[in-house]
DNA sequence: CGTATTCTTGACTTATATCAATGTCGGTGG
DNA sequence: CCACCGACATTGATATAAGTCAAGAATACG
């Protein structure tokens, strides 16, 4: 397939790549199209690649020995995944799932190293992006650690929304399918929680659900519910 | 303050910088001592420098807006810390405080990008230790969305013993002051769970406690909780 | 249409937080 | 050197958020 080249100097990630640079990249990559529901890699597979999502949502997650799943998080257009390089790992720690069509570019992980070291600017950018990622983490452990669950989900839908979200006409809609179980999954709670909640939110006319659906419909009480307003 | 070549030498860190290189970068850096409850930088204040801790330990914490701490991490001898420019941050996410009497080495911010781009093998090194960190995270993440308290309390005494353990006549001691609040903070519980967990294991013989000190007699009864045995 | 997901909702249980009181250690200063 | 004080720890009683169990309804899809 072939590579979209105004798609992928668009990125924040090549902001300060040489065109030149830039080619010599997309030679040795790969891209292909992915269908809704396809596995990526899988979980404790060799990492042969690492990967660019060019468009799409994939969805990255783990499962416990005991078999309990979570959604590690979410990819969007622009993201890196799958470098398991770069944590000195030979496989992959989760499996990547499309949420729904997606195009991705792959690259043998061995051209890993040698990108970064020949071209410093690029493993800057890595760099922050691993950063933000850690940092994103860290905000969802501190969430788990000391807020409840109803803030927890309103943070992870606000979140999405923001990351996800496209305006239409009753709100804010998540632009890839998604279940009460993956909110669940991304929060630490149960379905049965989550349906709770959004029916809750729903009465308030906070937001608007349906069936692998979510329409944010109002941001500010949502944020409020967030931010940790008692009653 | 002098800086001890052979320690530095020594670090996984700089494993495959060149000596003339390792030489250039410490001509930058500048090595202090700070004594145990001594803070090393705020969380919010301006990010000057970046630090490596060399002897010692270093807890560094969260507040939340509401005035919850968590305990985002542990710093062990031969970690960076405090790289917030990395997450092309300003300031820092978190504040470091001495755990126990310490000795960092610390370089001026404006050097890291400068450093990584002259010098890519430390900016490979640096990225896999930023990758370890989020991996740990993860598996924070993981623990607190699927685990009950004990076995997360379990994990998080089993990794301090790993990390900052002395074999001592009766078990692995863990080398730093500890107290039962600081471990709740790590694992998103309270100090009076923890106290009742700790004394229950004590019962049984698996740890043993004291004021500020931990030591782990029954590793492997312990792992065995942490596995998630049922009775 | 029927079959399979996904979602909702109710009743019940339980792990863990919260509240409250008391105990113990170890350093400081009188 | 001893007494006291503050930080740390223990432990019991109670409350509650959220999980589990169970059943059914709605929606999509072949």
């Amino acid at each position: 397939m072939k590579i979209d080249r105004t798609v992928v100097r668009s990125l924040a990630l090549f902001d300060r790549t040489s065109d030149g640079d830039l080619d010599r990249l997309l030679a040795h990559a790969t891209a292909r199209r992915v269908a809704q529901g396809d596995v990526v890699f899988a979980q404790g597979e060799q990492a042969v690649c690492f990967y660019l999502l060019l468009h799409g949502r994939l969805k990255v997650m783990q499962v416990t020995e005991d078999g309990q799943q979570i959604i590690v998080r979410v990819v969007h257009p622009g993201d890196l995944f799958g470098f398991a390089k770069a944590l000195q790992r030979p496989d992959y720690p989760g499996t990547a799932r499309a949420a729904t069509d997606s195009v991705i570019i792959s690259w043998p992980t061995d051209l890993w190293n040698h990108f970064v070291e020949q071209n410093p600017r690029l493993a800057v950018s890595a760099m922050q992006t691993i950063g933000q990622r850690l940092e994103e983490a860290h905000t969802r452990i501190r969430e788990m650690s000391t807020q409840e669950v109803e803030r927890r989900v309103a943070h992870a839908v606000l979140r999405l929304s923001r990351q996800a979200g496209r305006q239409e006409e009753h709100g804010i809609r998540i632009d890839f399918p998604i279940t009460r179980q993956d909110i669940a999954e991304m929060t630490g709670t149960t379905l049965h929680t989550v349906s709770r909640i959004l029916s809750a939110w729903e009465e308030r006319g906070l937001v608007a659900g349906g069936r692998q659906k979510l329409t944010v419909v109002d941001v500010p009480g949502l944020r409020l519910l967030a931010e940790g307003a008692r009653d």
